[in-house]
DNA sequence: GCCGTTTTCGGCCCGACTGTTTTCAGTCG
């Protein structure tokens, strides 16, 4: 029998199923939100409920969860099943969520659907569409009739979200752009790209300017858009040639600051930062704080959270994670930045699959700041990389202490990226791995064994005496490839208990580790790798997303193994093999 | 349905844009 687990995601859509439901079904607001409110801190937890029910931990504890929904996440942890959800289903098919789902569509116009129409689903409502009856229905006219059309069109091209380091070279285009505006002071990225979120759903723009109307002009005259989806005096939203929705939003300079914090969210901060103010008597809105209706605060970002009595919070932050109590207490990290990093521990050569030599590589890791980084080419079993075996590693050992003899400033370390093999064993032997300065192990191959198997043939390869590090911990391919399917606190807890070490990669494709396990890891003591996995000269660059990641994973300095100078983090890699 | 250093009852985050409307509901972020 195969046991059903059920992940925060599950509960979260579940509860947001039911506040849809509600909302169709003329419920209290309030109890709609409710159950939003519940599902947004279920998603922004970083914790396993699961894990919380098993160790005892109420969850009524958890802001807005009471007794109520504190039952309902319990019964579906039990049970898989939700009742309330289940009784709701009663009452409207399930396939209503489909409609929602529709740009456009909210729960008035599916319940006006559904029951003077009885469509309910998205065919049904293309056919509908098609044959003018929607305009029959008060409120609904051709404009809108049309408008579902065309949403329904959009939605049948896959929704997509974009990689980060992808949509910052849009952005990076269209902020030159807004800066050539004449009468424009800022033009600044907002949004989830602000927050460091590893993909975009869409490109948020705030610009200041003295007047707004000749800024929104300009936007959707800009070349490179295929479609205007609103056009108004402040706000205005396209979508580009390639399809990534932008966002632009125009205030003047006194609203900059809470401006800037209202479009850089997330929606969850916002809310919780609102009531906040609510409770001192204070409106705050993207014009800034407003005892009555007196501009209090608003310049900066810095005074918005002043007015409820809170140090800035970074945006990496800002997901309603804990970061406004962590504020609160005063005990919010020192994130790490980037001239915190001494060295880079996981790069390529040609020998394999990278494209530059090792003196290229080392030269260019010397003008990016580096003191030390590892090459760690692939073992044999890779193939397709031209993998290293025993005899091609050693001789590049000797190269490399060739090149260390003739260096200064930087030191280059002996890596290799091995192999783990299905059994858990590593691609080369020990009497080989015992050469290396560091030995940093990787899932390249079988990704689809079941998740009890995968757990164990990792938890074997950490037990290698010389193993010291595992590289991209989940193996995701953002917008490729799921993670394999492993028990992740295990390799955490293992990994505290054997003394090795996790890898950030900071690849923007790969961004592996993830923010939530960054805080698993920092939480068990394991210390983090940030590596950029350069396959080029040019790789190095990956350095910047990795420390984006880490900080969305509140790490900070200490909790990363490669801000160490080289003689300790010598000493820390010997450890592993003691 | 949740929540409380004004409250265990009576509140609950805020504003822009569109379409169908003669003053606003619905949707979105």
């Amino acid at each position: 029998m195969t046991v059903v687990r059920i992940g925060n995601e599950d509960i979260a859509n579940a509860l947001d199923e039911i506040a849809n439901l509600l909302e169709i079904d003329n419920a209290n607001p309030f109890r709609v939100r409710a159950y939003r409110n519940a599902a947004r801190t279920v998603r922004g937890l970083g914790k396993n409920l699961e894990t919380l029910v098993q160790q005892g931990r109420d969850l009524k504890s958890l802001p807005g969860i009471g007794r109520d929904l504190a039952a309902n996440i319990e019964q579906m942890l039990d049970t898989g099943h939700m009742a309330a959800l289940e009784e709701l289903h009663k009452k409207f098919p399930a396939s209503l969520e489909d409609l929602l789902r529709i740009s456009g569509m909210g729960p008035k116009r599916v319940q006006a659907l559904y029951h003077q129409l009885g469509i309910k689903s998205v065919p049904q409502l293309e056919r509908a569409a098609r044959s003018g009856r929607l305009c029959e229905l008060p409120g609904f006219g051709s404009k809108l009739q049309q408008q579902i059309l065309d949403a329904i069109a959009a939605q049948k091209v896959a929704e997509v979200r974009w990689p980060r380091a992808q949509a910052a070279m849009y952005a990076e285009q269209l902020v030159g752009y807004l800066k050539s505006i004449p009468g424009v002071s800022e033009v600044l990225v907002t949004g989830s790209y602000r927050r460091g979120k590893e993909t975009v759903g869409d490109l948020d723009i705030l610009v200041t300017a003295a007047k707004t109307d000749p800024v929104m002009q300009s936007i959707i005259a800009y070349q490179d858009v295929k479609q205007v989806l609103s056009a108004g005096s402040t706000r205005s939203s396209v979508i580009l040639e390639n399809g990534l929705q932008v966002d632009v939003r125009a205030v003047n300079q006194q609203s900059l600051g809470a401006a800037l914090h209202y479009f850089t969210g997330s929606k969850a901060h916002n809310i919780q930062l609102r009531r906040l103010g609510q409770k001192r008597g204070l409106k705050i809105n993207e014009y800034g704080v407003f005892k009555g209706k007196r501009h209090v605060a608003g310049n900066t970002e810095k005074q918005v959270f002043r007015s409820v009595g809170l140090p800035w919070i970074p945006p990496e932050l800002r997901e309603g994670g804990g970061a406004i109590d962590a504020a609160r207490r005063r005990a919010l990290p020192q994130l790490i930045e980037r001239d915190d990093l001494k060295g880079d521990l996981h790069t390529h050569t040609q020998a394999t699959d990278g494209q530059a030599t090792i003196e290229e590589m080392v030269n260019a890791a010397q003008r990016h700041g580096l003191r030390y980084i590892a090459i760690t080419d692939h073992s044999r079993h890779l193939t397709v990389a031209h993998g290293l075996d025993r005899k091609r590693l050693l001789r590049q050992i000797e190269h490399i202490d060739r090149i260390n003899e003739a260096i200064k400033g930087i030191t280059v370390l002996k890596g290799i990226e091995v192999d783990i093999l299905e059994d858990g064993s590593l691609d080369l032997p020990d009497a080989v791995l015992a050469r290396l300065d560091l030995v940093i192990g990787a899932v390249h191959s079988r990704f689809q064994l079941p998740r009890k198997k995968q757990t164990e043939r990792i938890l074997r390869a950490m037990d290698d005496r010389y193993f010291s590090m595992l590289a991209h911990p989940s193996g995701r391919l953002i917008g490729a490839r799921q993670a394999y399917d492993v028990d992740m606190e295990r390799l955490v807890r293992h990994a505290a208990e054997r003394g090795c070490f996790l890898e950030l990669n900071g690849q923007p494709q790969r961004l592996d580790l993830n923010d939530v396990y960054c805080r698993m890891a920092q939480e068990h003591g394991v210390l983090i790798s940030i590596n950029s996995d350069a396959h080029s000269v040019a790789g190095f660059g990956n350095l910047d997303h990795g420390i984006v990641q880490a900080r969305r994973g509140w790490l900070s300095k200490k909790d990363v193994l490669n801000t160490r100078p080289v003689n300790a983090l010598k000493r820390l890699l010997r450890q592993t093999r003691s």
